[in-house]
DNA sequence: ACATTAAGTGATT
DNA sequence: AATCACTTAATGT
């Protein structure tokens, strides 16, 4: 655990910062599917990512989901970012993708540690900023490509994050992320598939050439 | 062997 | 692309 911090955040932060980041942040391990932050919580803490990774989602009205974008390893939820300069509630929901390990650092450091460190006024803008790409890179993929194009998208995110082209998911789970139909999801797989681009099993998508 | 859940498919809108 | 209705396949008990 302290070799991946080390790796993703020593050469971010002077030591004093990374000292005390260190004894505040509360060390949490968390299981794939494990729910992080739910839609209307009141954020308490800003999680460093020190290895895994966590999928964002924004809910409709009906309680459907549609999947934002992936946190990983070095990264942190903006969200509570926005949360110290005003509403204190979450507008999205924050699962665990696969097995992580968290620093819970509190919100009242965040802001703290803006006027005493350089690094970390440049770590939260930087990091906000990388946030906002993704969400408008999430815009552009919901309103500008096919629906075949954004599984093919999802596909190649989820393997990225996860590491392994190997992925193991039901089509059901597909369709509440993309937030479209198992049948439409079941049926553009098997497309993908007949062009050879992926292999289905049950439980799982093997990614080929994506 | 049976029940449950995942995935495949034709037809319709 | 969504929905319905139904079939087939895989898995758990």
């Amino acid at each position: 655990m302290l070799s991946d911090f080390n790796f993703n955040y020593k050469h971010l932060f002077e030591e004093e910062l990374l000292t005390e980041i260190l004894s505040i942040g509360e060390y949490r391990k968390v299981n794939e599917g494990v729910e992080l932050i739910d839609i209307g919580n009141e954020i308490k803490f800003m999680p460093l990512v020190i290895n895994g990774a966590i999928k964002i989602l924004r809910e409709d009205e009906k309680g459907d989901e549609l999947a934002l974008y992936f946190i990983e390893q070095g990264d942190t939820c903006a969200m509570t970012i926005t949360c110290c300069l005003g509403s204190a509630r979450s507008n999205i929901r924050a699962i665990a993708e696969r097995d992580t390990e968290l620093l819970m650092i509190p919100v009242q450091k965040i802001e703290d540690w803006m006027d005493k460190y350089k690094s970390w006024q440049r770590f939260i803008l930087q990091s906000y900023h990388e946030r906002m790409q993704e969400l408008l890179e999430a815009i552009d993929t919901i309103a500008f490509l096919n629906m075949d194009e954004r599984l093919q998208k999802y596909l190649k995110d989820k393997a990225i994050v996860n590491k392994n082209e190997l992925i193991q998911v039901t089509h059901k789970e597909i369709a509440s992320d993309l937030h479209t139909s198992r049948v439409v999801v079941s049926r553009l797989l098997k497309a993908l598939e007949k062009k050879g681009m992926i292999k289905l099993h049950r439980n799982q998508v093997h990614l080929l050439e994506i």
